[in-house]
DNA sequence: AAAACTTGTTTATTGCAATAAACTAAAATC
DNA sequence: GATTTTAGTTTATTGCAATAAACAAGTTTT
């Protein structure tokens, strides 16, 4: 299926609650969004089937789950940006973002061993 | 001013527009617009409005020029972003975007050294 | 000075994300 | 088996970004 990645504001809210909680009913996903968003129950059974039918959840028998893994809507997400407005350039999004900041050097370091990981063989 | 630095799709296509040409004549800033985005005068004074109101451009005599570089809004977006989907941590960001990914030597060593930029002294 | 053109504003129109009300059908309870 | 509850769908409603048509006022051209 070719799922589109793209989730909305509301949607990727709703669902870092799913990602969360899973598996869980229906019925409580419907509390939990009207407690953190104050949510009435048809809202979020209007966004919970809008990801279903997209292939990034499933509802069976009452019970919710994710189909698509946190780290991959993030991996899209951040891919997006970097392609949309810097270009595809890592470097360049990270000069962006370190602007104005400074990196203590374990915060470096962490970076960079972790640029290293990434480092083909 | 409290410039809101929230540029929209349309609104930072059309300011990269701007950037890449200031100063620049709104006439030839609609034409362009309409060349690139197929857009109608109206659309682009529209927008070159709303942006001129918000203090991120101006139009004085017919002369457009931006009033904020591309940079703060680059960097605006960046924290947006890591804020927003990665809880602020740019190690997660990384590790998001270079999911499935390898990184050449050299690739990885242009990161390093821009990451020792920003440590403190 | 009338006509034509230019610059910019005011006022729609459209599309879609976000939210919810109203309804339906099945299941559980009395 | 009638009633109430639960799960989920269908059908609005609202708000706002994106786009543009229609208009106004100044400037240039004839």
């Amino acid at each position: 299926m070719d799922k589109n990645l793209k989730l909305f504001d509301a949607e990727y809210r709703f669902a870092c609650i799913v990602w969360e909680n899973e598996p869980i009913q229906s019925r409580q996903l419907a509390n939990l969004c009207e407690q953190k968003f104050g949510w009435k129950r048809s809202t979020t059974y209007t966004v919970l089937r809008k990801l279903c039918e997209r292939g990034i959840m499933k509802n069976e028998n009452s019970i919710v789950s994710t189909l698509v893994d946190k780290k991959v809507i993030h991996q899209y997400e951040s891919n997006t940006v970097v392609e949309r407005t810097f270009n595809g350039s890592l470097p360049k999004f990270i000069t962006a973002f370190l602007k104005d900041k400074k990196l203590s050097n374990e915060e470096a370091k962490k970076i960079k061993d972790l640029i290293d990981q990434y480092k083909e063989d």
